[in-house]
DNA sequence: ACTAAGCCCTCCCCCCAGGGGAAGGTAAAG
DNA sequence: CTTTACCTTCCCCTGGGGGGAGGGCTTAGT
């Protein structure tokens, strides 16, 4: 099938897949007379894949990673947990200094009166005062 | 002072403060003959708040109407309240779909034996099966 | 007087993960 | 034969700067 039809099945634009295509991901027969790209099954469950895994807010190099170890029959499920285990430390970090910033910035939020007048504790919080 | 001394001061990198004169964020004089770029005190003071907000999660362009409304004398405090109200709403959004995500990951993690054998939940379920 | 160090400048390309659109080729249907 | 709907490559754009080339200025040391 051609691009549009892949990348509607895999729930991905075009612009997408074929930058997949460029950097080497998932990578299509090419019809040599025409240039157009040629995906079969396999490759729209790749796109599927890398399309979930990107969701799950793995970097595409992390999904290459993922997809090898996909392909790979005989890989150990180790290296899989730990990959998954890694970004979750990561997003547990990531949540962690959202959670700080929130709470700072609620807090000078509420201590600020919000009306009229021109005296702010976010401004003077921001300015070191 | 020149461009080093302001940077070190206000805990940015040069190139950082080079790039906030280019997008006219924060504007010092310049020396005609040399090129230089001088900044005083309260370029500095500027410097400071820009880094501030920019920890707080402020995009460069919240941070130049926080910048307006700090150097308004005369602005009303609602503003800068509004503009702190939004940012912590959108750090909510931000922090629940992070939380979601991580469930997700962390339960696929758990159900996976992440032994030397090939069976693997994570890239079952990533591979829509 | 020369030179090295340590500043500074502009200009250009790089990152990520694509998006937008121009200019042009191709295939099928009316 | 033309329209329509695909497809291609190519180039510039995003945010927030980082890295480095190539060159200019001033000051201290020799």
């Amino acid at each position: 099938m051609q691009i549009g039809e892949a990348a509607r099945r895999a729930g991905l634009t075009v612009k997408t897949v074929r930058y997949y295509a460029n950097i080497e991901l998932v990578t299509p027969q090419q019809d040599a007379k025409t240039g157009y790209r040629i995906y079969d099954p396999a490759d729209v469950a790749k796109l599927q894949f890398v399309g979930k895994a990107r969701r799950f807010d793995f970097s595409v190099e992390e999904c290459r990673e993922l997809l090898g170890l996909y392909e790979d029959r005989n890989r150990p499920s180790r290296e899989v947990k730990a990959l998954t285990m890694k970004k979750v430390a990561e997003i547990d970090s990531r949540l962690a200094e959202l959670q700080s910033l929130r709470e700072e910035l609620s807090s000078l939020a509420a201590s600020c009166d919000g009306d009229h007048r021109p005296n702010c504790p976010i401004l003077n919080a921001l300015s070191g005062r």
